[in-house]
DNA sequence: CGACCATCTGGACTATTTGTCCAAAATAGA
DNA sequence: TCTATTTTGGACAAATAGTCCAGATGGTCG
């Protein structure tokens, strides 16, 4: 840890840490609490830290992403993943001073994968071993492509050639629901489908992605 | 314990009373352990009962169906269903004497209620509340990994920890048919709940995947 | 105990796939 | 035809997937 000294005397440091403390003791060892700064958008301090990061380094993981400062102050929580497949659930807040003016940003990481594995290994306990039929899994998401532009060319009466900018906004939407992109190789398969080259299937992907970034 | 003057003399309740004993105890309060005649078909001995049957007491709920003597003596588990909606997981087991004889019949009932609620618990537990907005398409790779991984680890009885090379081999074989590495970022979650590292996934799975390269 | 074997590991590295960007071409409309 | 919008191909940048290997680990056997 390089740069401590000259953010050891942050007054919001010693404001904070109180609560994160407790928060890092009472969920440790699975959760690491992280209090960022939002304007340098680096680490002020963490607790329990289960990256790598330390205090100074630069906010990973986007957890500052899309703070919008309309309403609400506190996010999630919501999934992430972590590069060796550990599955977390965040909640970020903005913590504010005694003037209401935004402070600190603080993070807090729980490992779910332990109480994942204890759901399982709970729910499958003594659990009849005749194994559940298998739901077809993805074996079909290439079907399920030409399902969803199908039936929408079905319904609509347009033919693929000429659907219009909506109409495959719609499409992606419900294949983007459905998951279909989480599968290697998708993108460009569904591209083909829609007859529109990959720029365009990811610009339109982005647009769809993007929370209200249009209007 | 169950005792009756009649039946007090019957050589084969000492004889199996300690492991019945044992199981009862380890399962408190949740198993029941029977001991059944099949000449008679009635109640031999109950520890811990979770119905109102007591010794002497014909053999309820089939119990002994369809032990037929061809191979194995074990059966289950099954599933049951108790009038008060209780799930049980039951086994049965064929004891034999010392000429091999049948000698008596031992059920096992444990009751899975409260474990699978326990296990409700856990997998609520700090998940997204936003997540899931379409459980249509399977964004059930995960719970698939879960699975396979725990029915495994079920039937060896070994825990992940100390799986052998082949048992990983076995798993990752499924999971391969299984088409979970089709979707993006499940290699390090596999890797993950497997307990190694990703090279040794990758070995292992470049092992599978070698027409015939062993030998 | 110590040598030995098999396997696993962390990390560096390469290959493939995903996602972004942009200038130019295509298309739609008025 | 002229203009505004959208699409395209292709160049990049970023993220993931997969490979490789020297060293660590763990178990076995004399």
């Amino acid at each position: 840890m390089g740069a401590v000294e000259n953010e050891r005397h942050d007054p919001r440091v010693p404001l904070w840490t109180p609560v994160c403390q407790a928060i890092a003791a009472l969920l440790s060892p699975y959760a690491e609490v992280v209090l960022h700064d939002p304007g340098t958008d680096r680490v002020l301090a963490i607790w329990n830290p289960m990256t790598s990061r330390g205090q100074g380094d630069p906010s990973l993981l986007g957890e500052l992403d899309d703070l919008d400062p309309s309403g609400k102050d506190v996010y999630g929580p919501y999934e992430k993943l972590l590069a060796d497949g550990r599955r977390l659930s965040s909640v970020s807040a903005i913590l504010r001073d005694a003037q209401g003016e935004p402070s600190a940003v603080l993070c807090v990481n729980l490992d779910r994968t332990p109480l994942e594995q204890a759901a399982a290994v709970l729910s499958a306990f003594a659990a009849p071993t005749v194994q559940r039929p298998q739901p077809l899994f993805e074996q079909d998401w290439f079907e399920r492509i030409q399902q969803v532009i199908g039936s929408h060319v079905r319904v609509t009466g347009r033919p693929v050639e000429r659907l219009s900018r909506e109409d495959r906004l719609t499409i992606l939407r419900r294949l983007e629901q459905d998951r279909v992109f989480a599968v290697r190789r998708a993108a460009p398969v569904v591209a083909g489908a829609l007859k529109i080259s990959r720029s365009t299937l990811y610009g339109l992907l982005a647009e769809l992605r993007a929370p209200r970034a249009k209007e």
